[in-house]
RNA sequence: GCUCGGAUGGUGGAAUGGUAGACACGCAAGACUUAAAAUCUUGUGACCAUCGCGGUUGUGCGGGUUCAAGUCCCGCUCCGAGUACCA
């Protein structure tokens, strides 16, 4: 019988499905285990196959956790809300949810090829009502959530409220935007729409005027990390800085603690460094600087507070609200025309320019420390979003203020003994100080420290931690999201009753803004709650993504997000598999939104991904043919430089192990049907190149390709042999027949002649020692996902079988289990064959026994001073002295020694492994 | 600029400080075949060799630690990824 694996995978396909083979419950008798994938948006493309290989992974090691007695949870779904369907739809007419539906279908149709182990019963779609009811129910948590500093949790705003209404704002230390100061009477006496601005200042899930990233070409603004370099990651398109009114959640109040989370989870250290970077914390100190003639004053942030005696200019942020309370009369016409000029220029201009600009404000302030008049200036390497927006430049130490200095012609005082800095400035916090008044003798470190203390002595300002981690910006002016669960009374929101959730996407003319510029939401028919208007901004694209793994604990339940008692089962992820381009996206806002739900009560951890993986991406491997200039004959690759050639991308699905179909060629574009070719040893070969995976390259491969012509398992074996899983790599299919190879040698174990030829007979020491090794490393690897290895490990067991001629089913048996993890339609059929009547998913993974492993003879390196090594062989039993003996009388031994005693004999784990001389 | 990775045969890649190159591809030779494909066997880092003994050399470059370094330390070069006027 052939190893005829179309049939057996659609047969165990169709098993599986039909037997729920995968479902899995809550079982309080088994511990449980939650491997998770970074659930796919499924794109109008389908899937290539560098999508499925971390699943494959994940499936991998979710089977053979099943395999050694957990409860496996291992779901799937879709981040069905995009930009691409909602594009799709504003060309097309087509609603984007139809278009959405489809490339689902096709999604799924793709992933049951490869035999997934996923428990389908618990399948979520962001856009689902039922799922997105309680996206919409966590945002309404948020909004009635402020952020206790002391308490470094979330609390009910109620509370708050209630303080207000005692003592005001007095003594309060709560996350908000901006600094208010109110008593009780004030608050008391205010209106109904004066408190609700108010408490929008301090809410969780807040409406705010600020600076946001306008994207003009997709109508919409964007979150700080889906934009990059000043444009936007999806489509490339310019954005730009615009002051709007949007809907933000308050993700830096748990910026200490998205921090301090992280030394509690199993990540790689890159991600957690990224993720450092980007909440990135510094410690310095705020100080307040009056100005000269007036009774304005203003803050600005340092981390190097020590060199205040450098200062010899302020800047500030052109966005600054300073700037207009510091501008003299003379400068006034100055400073508008600069201002105008930033304002033109968009952020992208910004950062590829960096022509030093600014202009003079005409104000002075006054130094704390010594009383000196300091100019203020205006320029915009000065941020308006971080820190006050205004700072004092030390030109001596920063370089920044270092280039500033020397077009402006700005005086440059050095601080440090013995720096040079005619040339640029001395950044490095090293050094003895100088000029510094009472700091002069001490090291920088101790200095910033003396200065901080003397400015909260002297009440100059205050110790400070900054952080970059900026509010999430959580509108969109989009149709395809999820509607905000938020309608507004007299211009203020209001949040709808829970009991009216879901508040469900409401249909629409066209997927266009309105005439007024109004999102597309303006144009839904009775857009209302109760009679008020209902918000016309969307969700975005990570509000979907950022609860889901919960969902799936309990996915059907319609009281809550999670069932309490569920959640205290399945808790958090254990393992979580996907790419990095999540790193300061969907993984912050997760921890974020779970930290959150975690301070309600509703889940009970903190942290979502006890250990994440990261896999490589699967790059494309393009292949070209070369066309001999101003002709139709192609000419093979190692010839290609006797002639003027232009290389030509050709589609790979043509090229077999670089070798070109040129029937398939002729035939591929009416222009090459009359083509020539200059062949080597009567082939073509193609050229190749690793590029991005794109259907412009033509070195698309789909998975159903390759699953139809060398089988699901081959293509699960073959991912994992390319190479380590974090590792980028290019898809290249050159390789592939060695997996197959292998699949049918095992195949060949079980069947002599077509019939099934098992042996009921011991099995060897040989070849107890041949399975047992295997067990052993394959467990090994896959608890490190070194699963490249475990599959060479495989094909040297059936290579040494297959050398023994080993048909006995005690063996076999336990190498397919081992081997089902990876190759689970085979596995599952041969595992029936030898008379097995369940499914090879509940088998019990064997363990090693490492009486087997013993070797009989012992191998032991000699060598001298490192030099001139040669082997010994000695039987296992022998003892090191006679080794000794042996080894020291050795012809090379006392080649090397000429009669003298060694200095010494080197012997690790009881092996002699060098003899000194 | 900063941070984090990486550099090993013709190729993808293996190697708890202890026989570098597992396993696979490719290539070569052979077997089977009218022939091809498929399959199987053998060989395959480079250099030297009285090519079935045996030797030299070899993991990006330069140093160091060690009896012993692909692996650890210091200094470079190159490549990749992320990030960037963050005060």
């Amino acid at each position: 019988m052939e190893y005829n694996f179309n049939e057996i995978e659609k047969k165990w396909q169709k098993n599986w499905k039909e037997n729920k083979i995968y479902q899995v419950k809550e079982d309080k008798s088994r511990p449980k285990y939650y491997v998770l994938d970074m659930f796919p948006y499924p794109s109008g493309a389908g899937l290539h196959v560098g999508h499925p290989l971390g699943y494959i992974a994940s499936d991998i090691y979710s089977r053979y956790k099943r395999l050694k007695g957990f409860n496996v949870l291992h779901p799937m779904g879709y981040d069905a809300y995009g930009l691409p369907a909602e594009q799709y739809a504003i060309q097309t007419g087509q609603h984007p949810a139809i278009t959405t539906i489809k490339n689902i279908e096709r999604y799924r149709e793709q992933l049951d090829k490869i035999g997934f182990s996923f428990d389908w019963d618990r399948e979520v779609r962001t856009c689902e009502p039922d799922y997105y009811k309680w996206t919409q129910w966590a945002f309404i948590k948020m909004f009635h959530s402020y952020y206790c500093n002391d308490a470094q949790q979330a609390r009910p705003i109620e509370e708050l409220i209630d303080v207000f209404k005692i003592q005001g704002t007095k003594d309060l230390n709560i996350a908000r935007s901006e600094e208010l100061s109110f008593t009780a009477e004030e608050w008391n006496a205010k209106s109904e729409k004066e408190q609700q601005e108010i408490l929008l200042n301090y809410r969780i899930a807040y409406l705010a005027d600020t600076m946001v990233n306008w994207c003009p070409a997709l109508g919409t603004v964007l979150a700080n990390d889906e934009v990059s370099e000043g444009v936007s990651i999806r489509g490339g398109h310019t954005v730009e800085q615009r002051l709007m009114r949007q809907w933000c959640l308050r993700v830096s109040a748990y910026a200490q603690r998205l921090l301090d989370g992280l030394d509690t989870i199993d990540w790689t250290e890159s991600l957690k460094e990224t993720q450092k970077n980007w909440i990135g914390r510094s410690e310095g100190a705020e100080m307040n600087f009056k100005i000269k003639n007036s009774d304005v004053e203003f803050t600005v942030f340092t981390t190097r507070a020590d060199t205040i005696f450098g200062v010899t200019f302020m800047v500030l942020a052109p966005e600054s609200d300073y700037v207009c309370q510091v501008v003299t009369e003379e400068q006034k016409s100055e400073v508008k025309a600069y201002l105008e000029v930033v304002k033109r220029r968009t952020e992208r201009e910004r950062m590829s320019d960096r022509k030093v600009t600014g202009v003079f404000t005409g104000s002075y302030a006054i130094n704390p420390f010594n009383g000196k008049e300091i100019p203020i200036w205006i320029s915009d390497y000065v941020l308006a979003g971080y820190g006050t927006g205004a700072i004092m430049a030390v030109p001596g130490h920063d370089s920044r203020d270092y280039a500033f200095a020397k077009y402006f012609n700005l005086p440059i005082i050095p601080l440090i003994q013995g720096c040079d800095i005619s040339e640029e400035s001395f950044d490095a916090k090293e050094g003895i100080m100088m000029n510094s008044d009472f700091l002069n003798g001490l090291i920088v470190k101790e200095a910033i420290e003396k200065t901080k203390q003397y400015i909260v002595e002297k009440g100059l300002g205050k110790v400070k931690v900054n952080y970059r981690l900026r509010d999430a910006i959580f509108s969109r002016q989009r149709y395809w999201g999820e509607p905000f669960p938020i309608y507004y009374k007299d211009g203020m929101p209001y949040t709808v009753d829970e009991k009216d959730l879901p508040i469900e996407l409401p249909e629409v003319d066209k997927f266009l803004p309105t005439e007024k510029g109004e999102p597309p939401l303006g144009r839904a028919k009775n857009w209302t709650y109760n009679g008020y208007p209902l918000e016309l901004n969307t969700m975005p694209g990570f509000a979907g993504s950022s609860a889901y793994y919960i969902r799936y604990e309990d996915s059907h339940d319609n009281d809550a997000l999670v069932d309490k008692d569920i959640n205290g089962y399945w808790r958090n992820v254990d393992l979580y598999i996907g790419g990095t381009e999540h790193a300061t996206g969907h993984l912050v806002y997760s921890r974020f939104w779970n930290k959150f739900l975690f301070d309600l009560g509703v889940v009970c951890e903190e942290e979502p991904f006890k250990k994440l993986i990261n896999q490589g991406m699967i790059q494309g491997r393009s292949n070209f043919v070369y066309r001999i200039k101003n002709t139709n004959t192609f000419v093979s690759y190692h010839l290609k430089d006797q002639y003027d050639v232009t290389p030509i991308h050709v589609d790979v699905n043509m090229v077999s192990n670089d070798m070109l179909d040129i029937e398939a060629f002729k035939n591929w574009n009416p222009e090459y049907k009359t083509a020539e070719f200059v062949l080597e040893d009567g082939k073509y070969i193609c050229g190749w190149a690793v590029e991005k995976m794109s259907k412009s390259m033509f070195n698309v491969v789909n998975p159903d390709v390759i699953v139809e012509k060398y089988g699901a398992d081959t293509l699960r074996l073959y991912e994992m042999f390319l190479g380590p899983l974090e590792q980028s790599k290019p898809w290249d299919t050159n390789g592939i027949d060695g997996v197959h190879r292998f699949l049918r040698k095992l195949w060949n174990l079980f069947y002599k002649e077509d019939k099934l030829s098992v042996s009921e007979e011991q099995p060897t020491a040989e070849e107890l020692k041949s399975l047992h090794k295997l067990i052993k490393k394959v467990t090994y690897d896959i608890e490190n996902f070194s699963f490249n290895t475990s599959v060479a490990a495989f094909m040297i067991c059936v290579n040494e079988l297959t050398a023994l001629k080993c048909n006995k089913k005690a063996i076999l048996s336990d190498l397919i289990i081992v081997l089902a993890p990876f190759a689970p339609h085979i596995a599952e059929e041969l595992w029936h064959a030898l008379g097995n009547t369940t499914t090879v998913c509940d088998a019990k993974f064997p363990e090693y026994n490492e009486a087997y492993l013993v070797e009989d003879i012992v191998k032991y390196t000699v060598s001298f001073n490192g030099k001139a090594r040669y082997l010994l062989d000695f039987p296992a039993d022998t003892s090191l002295d006679e080794v000794e003996k042996v080894v020291l009388a050795h012809e090379n031994s006392v080649k090397w020694l000429e009669g003298k005693a060694p200095k010494k004999v080197i012997v690790v784990k009881g092996k002699i492994v060098n003899v000194v001389i």
